[in-house]
DNA sequence: TTATAATGTAATACG
DNA sequence: CGTATTACATTATT
Protein backbone atom coordinates (compact mmCIF):
# COMPACT_ATOMS: atom_id res chain seq x y z
CA UNK A 1 0.00 0.00 0.00
CA UNK A 2 2.14 2.98 1.20
CA UNK A 3 4.66 2.42 -0.48
CA UNK A 4 6.31 5.89 0.85
CA UNK A 5 5.30 6.56 4.50
CA UNK A 6 4.39 10.07 3.31
CA UNK A 7 1.79 9.55 0.90
CA UNK A 8 -1.61 8.90 2.34
CA UNK A 9 -2.75 6.51 -0.26
CA UNK A 10 -6.74 6.39 0.06
CA UNK A 11 -6.92 6.89 -3.69
CA UNK A 12 -10.01 4.54 -4.36
CA UNK A 13 -12.09 7.48 -1.77
CA UNK A 14 -9.90 10.43 -2.38
CA UNK A 15 -11.67 10.71 -5.83
CA UNK A 16 -12.97 14.47 -6.26
CA UNK A 17 -15.09 13.29 -9.03
CA UNK A 18 -17.85 13.41 -6.27
CA UNK A 19 -17.69 17.06 -6.67
CA UNK A 20 -20.82 18.75 -7.07
CA UNK A 21 -21.92 22.26 -6.30
CA UNK A 22 -24.50 22.67 -3.56
CA UNK A 23 -27.82 23.20 -4.53
CA UNK A 24 -29.89 26.75 -3.73
CA UNK A 25 -31.73 24.78 -0.99
CA UNK A 26 -28.66 23.74 1.04
CA UNK A 27 -26.64 26.73 0.32
CA UNK A 28 -29.31 28.68 1.67
CA UNK A 29 -29.92 26.90 4.73
CA UNK A 30 -26.16 26.77 5.19
CA UNK A 31 -25.95 30.34 5.42
CA UNK A 32 -29.04 31.03 7.63
CA UNK A 33 -27.23 28.99 10.19
CA UNK A 34 -23.65 31.05 9.33
CA UNK A 35 -25.27 34.06 10.20
CA UNK A 36 -26.88 32.26 13.72
CA UNK A 37 -23.29 30.52 14.69
CA UNK A 38 -20.29 30.63 12.16
CA UNK A 39 -18.97 28.05 14.38
CA UNK A 40 -21.71 25.25 14.84
CA UNK A 41 -20.99 22.06 17.56
CA UNK A 42 -20.70 18.73 16.26
CA UNK A 43 -23.73 17.60 17.33
CA UNK A 44 -25.12 20.36 14.93
CA UNK A 45 -22.98 19.49 11.81
CA UNK A 46 -24.66 16.18 12.00
CA UNK A 47 -27.95 17.61 12.19
CA UNK A 48 -27.22 20.15 9.53
CA UNK A 49 -25.84 17.22 7.64
CA UNK A 50 -28.21 14.94 8.03
CA UNK A 51 -30.93 17.45 7.10
CA UNK A 52 -29.61 18.71 3.89
CA UNK A 53 -28.06 15.35 2.65
CA UNK A 54 -24.84 16.03 2.77
CA UNK A 55 -21.70 14.48 4.99
CA UNK A 56 -21.01 15.83 7.99
CA UNK A 57 -17.67 16.22 6.73
CA UNK A 58 -18.71 18.38 3.68
CA UNK A 59 -20.83 20.39 6.41
CA UNK A 60 -17.55 21.31 8.73
CA UNK A 61 -15.44 22.35 5.43
CA UNK A 62 -18.18 24.11 4.11
CA UNK A 63 -18.15 26.20 7.29
CA UNK A 64 -14.12 26.64 7.28
CA UNK A 65 -14.16 28.09 3.64
CA UNK A 66 -17.20 30.34 4.52
CA UNK A 67 -15.28 31.42 7.75
CA UNK A 68 -12.82 31.87 5.40
CA UNK A 69 -14.16 33.76 2.42
CA UNK A 70 -16.16 35.85 5.14
CA UNK A 71 -12.70 37.14 6.22
CA UNK A 72 -11.46 37.88 2.70
CA UNK A 73 -14.57 40.18 2.56
CA UNK A 74 -13.70 41.26 5.81
CA UNK A 75 -10.69 42.67 4.47
CA UNK A 76 -11.94 44.03 1.75
CA UNK A 77 -14.21 46.05 3.39
CA UNK A 78 -11.77 47.62 5.89
CA UNK A 79 -10.10 48.75 2.27
CA UNK A 80 -13.07 50.53 1.21
CA UNK A 81 -13.67 51.91 4.73
CA UNK A 82 -9.90 52.99 4.86
CA UNK A 83 -9.43 54.55 1.49
CA UNK A 84 -12.80 56.87 1.93
CA UNK A 85 -11.38 57.67 5.09
CA UNK A 86 -8.04 58.51 3.51
CA UNK A 87 -9.96 60.68 0.46
CA UNK A 88 -11.72 62.51 3.19
CA UNK A 89 -8.58 63.55 5.42
CA UNK A 90 -6.79 64.28 2.10
CA UNK A 91 -9.45 66.60 1.36
CA UNK A 92 -9.51 67.80 4.86
CA UNK A 93 -6.02 68.34 4.44
CA UNK A 94 -6.46 69.71 1.80
CA UNK A 95 -8.45 72.63 3.17
CA UNK A 96 -6.23 73.01 6.10
CA UNK A 97 -3.40 74.47 3.69
CA UNK A 98 -5.06 76.32 1.70
CA UNK A 99 -6.56 78.17 4.94
CA UNK A 100 -2.89 78.06 6.24
CA UNK A 101 -1.45 80.00 3.02
CA UNK A 102 -4.58 82.17 3.13
CA UNK A 103 -3.64 83.27 6.84
CA UNK A 104 0.09 83.58 6.53
CA UNK A 105 -0.47 85.92 3.82
CA UNK A 106 -2.26 87.84 5.84
CA UNK A 107 -0.32 88.72 8.46
CA UNK A 108 2.24 89.26 5.88
CA UNK A 109 0.10 92.09 4.40
CA UNK A 110 -0.45 92.84 8.12
CA UNK A 111 3.24 93.07 8.80
CA UNK A 112 3.82 95.30 5.66
CA UNK A 113 1.67 97.44 6.24
CA UNK A 114 3.34 97.98 9.73
CA UNK A 115 5.98 98.60 8.16
CA UNK A 116 4.97 101.29 6.02
CA UNK A 117 2.92 102.59 8.83
CA UNK A 118 5.89 102.54 11.17
CA UNK A 119 8.19 104.76 8.31
CA UNK A 120 5.15 107.37 8.88
CA UNK A 121 4.83 107.61 12.13
CA UNK A 122 9.03 107.63 12.68
CA UNK A 123 8.82 110.50 9.80
CA UNK A 124 6.13 112.31 11.82
CA UNK A 125 8.22 111.83 15.16
CA UNK A 126 11.08 112.82 13.28
CA UNK A 127 9.69 116.06 12.63
CA UNK A 128 7.80 116.93 15.97
CA UNK A 129 9.30 114.58 18.94
CA UNK A 130 13.08 113.11 18.46
CA UNK A 131 12.92 110.89 21.46
CA UNK A 132 12.69 107.19 20.82
CA UNK A 133 11.45 105.57 24.67
CA UNK A 134 12.62 102.30 25.36
CA UNK A 135 10.10 103.11 28.30
CA UNK A 136 9.08 100.25 30.77
CA UNK A 137 5.86 99.96 29.09
CA UNK A 138 6.41 96.48 28.29
CA UNK A 139 5.99 95.34 31.66
CA UNK A 140 2.81 97.06 32.46
CA UNK A 141 -0.38 95.86 31.52
CA UNK A 142 -1.80 99.47 29.84
CA UNK A 143 -1.31 99.41 26.38
CA UNK A 144 0.64 102.63 25.06
CA UNK A 145 0.32 104.64 21.83
CA UNK A 146 3.70 102.40 20.57
CA UNK A 147 1.82 98.87 21.17
CA UNK A 148 1.60 98.47 17.50
CA UNK A 149 5.31 98.98 16.80
CA UNK A 150 6.64 97.22 19.70
CA UNK A 151 4.64 94.32 18.53
CA UNK A 152 5.45 94.41 14.90
CA UNK A 153 8.76 95.07 15.64
CA UNK A 154 9.45 91.78 17.59
CA UNK A 155 6.98 90.04 15.76
CA UNK A 156 8.67 89.93 11.97
CA UNK A 157 11.74 87.94 13.30
CA UNK A 158 10.75 85.89 16.38
CA UNK A 159 7.68 84.58 14.82
CA UNK A 160 7.08 85.11 11.55
CA UNK A 161 10.24 83.18 10.33
CA UNK A 162 9.27 79.40 12.52
CA UNK A 163 6.03 79.70 10.78
CA UNK A 164 7.63 79.80 7.16
CA UNK A 165 9.82 77.08 8.30
CA UNK A 166 7.35 74.81 9.67
CA UNK A 167 4.78 75.39 5.87
CA UNK A 168 7.97 74.82 4.00
CA UNK A 169 7.94 71.28 5.07
CA UNK A 170 4.89 70.59 3.36
CA UNK A 171 5.07 71.13 -0.08
CA UNK A 172 2.82 70.10 -3.39
CA UNK A 173 1.61 66.36 -3.31
CA UNK A 174 4.35 65.08 -1.21
CA UNK A 175 2.77 61.55 -0.07
CA UNK A 176 5.72 60.28 1.60
CA UNK A 177 6.73 62.60 3.83
CA UNK A 178 9.00 61.42 6.99
CA UNK A 179 6.38 61.54 9.43
CA UNK A 180 9.74 61.87 12.40
CA UNK A 181 10.60 65.32 10.40
CA UNK A 182 7.26 66.90 10.90
CA UNK A 183 7.04 65.65 14.42
CA UNK A 184 10.06 67.51 14.72
CA UNK A 185 9.21 70.48 12.92
CA UNK A 186 6.15 70.57 14.88
CA UNK A 187 7.97 70.40 18.24
CA UNK A 188 10.62 72.80 17.49
CA UNK A 189 7.73 74.98 16.78
CA UNK A 190 5.94 74.88 19.89
CA UNK A 191 9.27 75.05 21.82
CA UNK A 192 9.89 78.40 20.00
CA UNK A 193 6.30 79.99 20.22
CA UNK A 194 5.58 79.12 23.74
CA UNK A 195 8.59 78.23 25.96
CA UNK A 196 9.83 82.27 24.59
CA UNK A 197 8.67 85.54 26.10
CA UNK A 198 5.72 86.21 23.70
CA UNK A 199 5.62 89.71 22.31
CA UNK A 200 2.02 90.56 23.42
CA UNK A 201 2.30 90.04 26.97
CA UNK A 202 3.99 93.33 28.03
CA UNK B 1 16.78 15.31 -21.53
CA UNK B 2 13.62 15.60 -24.10
CA UNK B 3 11.40 13.05 -22.78
CA UNK B 4 8.92 13.95 -25.11
CA UNK B 5 7.28 10.91 -25.38
CA UNK B 6 3.35 11.63 -24.75
CA UNK B 7 2.70 8.00 -22.84
CA UNK B 8 4.75 8.43 -19.81
CA UNK B 9 1.10 9.09 -17.96
CA UNK B 10 -1.30 7.19 -19.67
CA UNK B 11 -1.13 3.66 -18.02
CA UNK B 12 -0.16 4.71 -14.46
CA UNK B 13 -2.59 7.40 -13.83
CA UNK B 14 -3.19 5.86 -10.79
CA UNK B 15 0.19 6.55 -9.30
CA UNK B 16 0.39 10.18 -10.62
CA UNK B 17 -3.21 11.06 -9.85
CA UNK B 18 -2.48 10.06 -5.98
CA UNK B 19 -0.03 12.96 -5.76
CA UNK B 20 -1.70 15.99 -5.07
CA UNK B 21 1.02 18.37 -4.44
CA UNK B 22 3.31 19.13 -6.89
CA UNK B 23 6.92 18.64 -6.24
CA UNK B 24 9.46 21.34 -5.25
CA UNK B 25 11.38 20.90 -8.39
CA UNK B 26 7.77 21.66 -10.13
CA UNK B 27 7.30 24.37 -8.42
CA UNK B 28 10.03 26.25 -8.99
CA UNK B 29 10.01 26.00 -12.43
CA UNK B 30 6.35 26.97 -12.60
CA UNK B 31 7.04 30.34 -10.04
CA UNK B 32 10.44 30.50 -12.18
CA UNK B 33 7.80 30.74 -15.96
CA UNK B 34 5.26 32.94 -13.75
CA UNK B 35 7.73 35.68 -13.26
CA UNK B 36 9.00 35.44 -16.93
CA UNK B 37 5.50 35.35 -18.16
CA UNK B 38 2.09 35.82 -15.90
CA UNK B 39 -0.14 34.18 -18.91
CA UNK B 40 1.89 32.00 -20.82
CA UNK B 41 0.65 30.74 -24.06
CA UNK B 42 -0.62 27.56 -25.19
CA UNK B 43 2.48 26.15 -26.93
CA UNK B 44 4.31 27.22 -23.51
CA UNK B 45 2.13 25.60 -21.70
CA UNK B 46 2.48 22.77 -23.41
CA UNK B 47 6.21 22.54 -23.64
CA UNK B 48 6.20 23.31 -19.59
CA UNK B 49 3.98 20.79 -18.88
CA UNK B 50 5.97 17.69 -20.91
CA UNK B 51 9.02 19.47 -19.37
CA UNK B 52 7.41 18.51 -16.02
CA UNK B 53 5.37 15.77 -16.28
CA UNK B 54 2.35 17.44 -16.17
CA UNK B 55 -0.89 17.58 -18.11
CA UNK B 56 -1.42 20.51 -20.12
CA UNK B 57 -4.72 21.13 -17.84
CA UNK B 58 -2.72 21.08 -14.92
CA UNK B 59 -0.21 23.51 -15.65
CA UNK B 60 -2.95 26.17 -16.98
CA UNK B 61 -4.87 25.34 -13.68
CA UNK B 62 -1.97 25.98 -11.89
CA UNK B 63 -1.14 29.29 -13.71
CA UNK B 64 -4.52 30.62 -12.93
CA UNK B 65 -5.09 29.70 -9.65
CA UNK B 66 -1.40 31.56 -9.23
CA UNK B 67 -2.58 34.06 -10.71
CA UNK B 68 -5.30 34.47 -8.21
CA UNK B 69 -3.23 33.96 -5.25
CA UNK B 70 -1.06 37.00 -6.84
CA UNK B 71 -3.96 39.11 -7.02
CA UNK B 72 -5.17 38.39 -3.46
CA UNK B 73 -1.03 39.19 -2.21
CA UNK B 74 -1.07 42.45 -4.33
CA UNK B 75 -4.68 43.59 -2.64
CA UNK B 76 -3.18 43.09 0.94
CA UNK B 77 -0.05 44.70 -0.72
CA UNK B 78 -1.94 48.28 -1.40
CA UNK B 79 -3.98 47.60 1.85
CA UNK B 80 -0.68 48.19 3.75
CA UNK B 81 0.76 50.98 1.95
CA UNK B 82 -2.66 52.42 2.08
CA UNK B 83 -2.67 52.44 6.05
CA UNK B 84 1.03 53.67 6.08
CA UNK B 85 -0.04 56.70 3.71
CA UNK B 86 -2.86 57.17 5.65
CA UNK B 87 -1.34 57.46 9.10
CA UNK B 88 1.12 59.76 7.68
CA UNK B 89 -1.15 62.28 6.44
CA UNK B 90 -2.89 62.31 9.63
CA UNK B 91 -0.26 63.46 11.05
CA UNK B 92 0.40 65.77 8.39
CA UNK B 93 -3.12 67.05 9.37
CA UNK B 94 -2.43 67.16 12.54
CA UNK B 95 0.24 69.44 12.45
CA UNK B 96 -1.57 71.64 9.95
CA UNK B 97 -4.46 72.03 12.31
CA UNK B 98 -2.00 72.98 15.27
CA UNK B 99 -0.30 75.80 13.10
CA UNK B 100 -3.39 76.95 11.66
CA UNK B 101 -4.79 77.66 15.44
CA UNK B 102 -1.51 79.26 16.07
CA UNK B 103 -1.97 81.52 12.79
CA UNK B 104 -5.36 82.10 14.11
CA UNK B 105 -4.03 82.98 17.48
CA UNK B 106 -1.63 85.55 16.34
CA UNK B 107 -4.07 87.31 13.91
CA UNK B 108 -6.72 87.54 16.87
CA UNK B 109 -3.77 88.94 19.28
CA UNK B 110 -2.98 90.85 16.40
CA UNK B 111 -5.80 92.82 16.02
CA UNK B 112 -7.02 92.94 19.99
CA UNK B 113 -3.46 94.55 20.34
CA UNK B 114 -4.09 97.53 16.87
CA UNK B 115 -8.06 98.12 19.12
CA UNK B 116 -6.26 99.30 21.82
CA UNK B 117 -3.73 101.27 19.71
CA UNK B 118 -6.58 103.03 17.69
CA UNK B 119 -8.07 103.27 20.72
CA UNK B 120 -4.82 105.51 22.16
CA UNK B 121 -4.51 106.91 18.63
CA UNK B 122 -8.07 108.42 18.72
CA UNK B 123 -7.85 109.63 21.91
CA UNK B 124 -4.45 111.71 21.28
CA UNK B 125 -6.33 112.39 17.51
CA UNK B 126 -9.51 114.13 19.57
CA UNK B 127 -7.43 116.48 21.70
CA UNK B 128 -5.93 118.12 18.77
CA UNK B 129 -7.42 116.62 15.34
CA UNK B 130 -10.99 115.77 15.07
CA UNK B 131 -11.42 115.37 11.27
CA UNK B 132 -11.84 111.45 10.73
CA UNK B 133 -10.40 111.12 6.65
CA UNK B 134 -11.79 109.36 4.42
CA UNK B 135 -9.76 110.19 1.90
CA UNK B 136 -8.16 108.65 -1.47
CA UNK B 137 -5.98 106.86 0.29
CA UNK B 138 -7.58 103.59 -0.76
CA UNK B 139 -7.29 103.98 -4.08
CA UNK B 140 -3.12 104.80 -4.05
CA UNK B 141 -0.95 102.74 -4.00
CA UNK B 142 1.19 105.15 -1.00
CA UNK B 143 0.75 104.00 2.54
CA UNK B 144 -0.44 106.79 5.00
CA UNK B 145 -0.27 107.29 8.48
CA UNK B 146 -3.52 105.46 8.65
CA UNK B 147 -2.96 101.88 7.16
CA UNK B 148 -3.13 100.40 9.85
CA UNK B 149 -6.59 101.36 11.35
CA UNK B 150 -7.97 100.95 8.24
CA UNK B 151 -6.69 97.47 7.60
CA UNK B 152 -7.46 96.21 10.74
CA UNK B 153 -11.23 97.58 11.03
CA UNK B 154 -11.69 95.45 7.56
CA UNK B 155 -10.35 92.81 9.01
CA UNK B 156 -11.77 92.14 11.69
CA UNK B 157 -15.98 92.00 10.06
CA UNK B 158 -14.64 90.57 6.62
CA UNK B 159 -12.11 88.23 7.12
CA UNK B 160 -11.85 86.69 10.61
CA UNK B 161 -15.54 85.56 10.95
CA UNK B 162 -15.34 83.09 7.67
CA UNK B 163 -12.31 81.75 9.10
CA UNK B 164 -13.32 80.96 12.11
CA UNK B 165 -16.27 79.32 10.75
CA UNK B 166 -13.99 76.93 8.39
CA UNK B 167 -11.95 75.77 10.93
CA UNK B 168 -14.77 74.72 13.60
CA UNK B 169 -15.75 71.81 10.94
CA UNK B 170 -12.74 69.80 11.68
CA UNK B 171 -13.32 69.56 15.47
CA UNK B 172 -11.09 66.72 16.90
CA UNK B 173 -10.78 63.40 16.01
CA UNK B 174 -14.08 63.44 13.97
CA UNK B 175 -12.81 60.79 11.56
CA UNK B 176 -16.03 59.93 9.26
CA UNK B 177 -16.95 63.24 8.53
CA UNK B 178 -19.12 63.88 5.73
CA UNK B 179 -16.98 64.96 2.79
CA UNK B 180 -19.63 66.93 0.61
CA UNK B 181 -19.97 69.10 3.79
CA UNK B 182 -16.17 70.37 3.96
CA UNK B 183 -16.14 70.61 0.33
CA UNK B 184 -18.64 73.13 0.89
CA UNK B 185 -17.11 74.82 3.26
CA UNK B 186 -14.27 75.30 1.57
CA UNK B 187 -16.04 76.66 -1.36
CA UNK B 188 -18.34 79.29 0.55
CA UNK B 189 -14.86 79.86 2.53
CA UNK B 190 -12.71 80.46 -1.16
CA UNK B 191 -15.75 82.23 -2.34
CA UNK B 192 -15.98 84.91 0.50
CA UNK B 193 -11.99 85.17 0.54
CA UNK B 194 -11.41 85.02 -3.17
CA UNK B 195 -14.25 86.99 -4.80
CA UNK B 196 -14.52 89.85 -2.36
CA UNK B 197 -12.59 92.74 -2.35
CA UNK B 198 -9.67 91.90 -0.35
CA UNK B 199 -9.14 94.60 2.53
CA UNK B 200 -5.00 95.30 1.45
CA UNK B 201 -5.69 96.13 -1.86
CA UNK B 202 -6.52 100.32 -1.65
C1' DT C 1 -3.36 13.90 21.40
C1' DT C 2 -7.42 15.87 19.62
C1' DA C 3 -9.51 19.83 17.64
C1' DT C 4 -9.38 23.59 14.91
C1' DA C 5 -8.02 28.14 13.19
C1' DA C 6 -5.29 29.70 9.50
C1' DT C 7 -3.27 29.15 5.23
C1' DG C 8 -2.18 26.99 0.85
C1' DT C 9 -3.18 24.09 -3.09
C1' DA C 10 -5.42 21.39 -6.78
C1' DA C 11 -9.42 20.92 -9.28
C1' DT C 12 -14.18 22.03 -10.78
C1' DA C 13 -18.17 24.86 -12.42
C1' DC C 14 -19.94 28.91 -14.38
C1' DG C 15 -20.20 33.36 -16.79
C1' DC D 1 -9.92 33.55 -19.06
C1' DG D 2 -11.49 35.18 -14.30
C1' DT D 3 -14.05 34.17 -10.35
C1' DA D 4 -16.18 31.49 -6.91
C1' DT D 5 -16.44 27.13 -4.99
C1' DT D 6 -15.37 22.37 -3.27
C1' DA D 7 -12.25 19.44 -1.14
C1' DC D 8 -8.12 18.39 0.91
C1' DA D 9 -3.59 19.15 3.07
C1' DT D 10 -0.30 21.46 6.09
C1' DT D 11 1.05 24.21 9.94
C1' DA D 12 0.49 26.38 14.25
C1' DT D 13 -1.95 26.80 18.40
C1' DT D 14 -4.42 25.34 22.61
Amino acid sequence: MSVSGVSTVETRRNKNEGRKRFTDKQISFLEYMFETQSRPELRMKHQVASKLGLHPRQVAIWFQNKRARSKSRQIEQEYNTLKHDYETLASKSESLKKENQALLNQLEMLRDVADRHQENTRRLDSTGNSSIEESDDRITNSPTKNDANIMLESYSPKISVPFYESVAYFGEESKFVDIEEQLCSVNDWEETTCDVPKWWEF
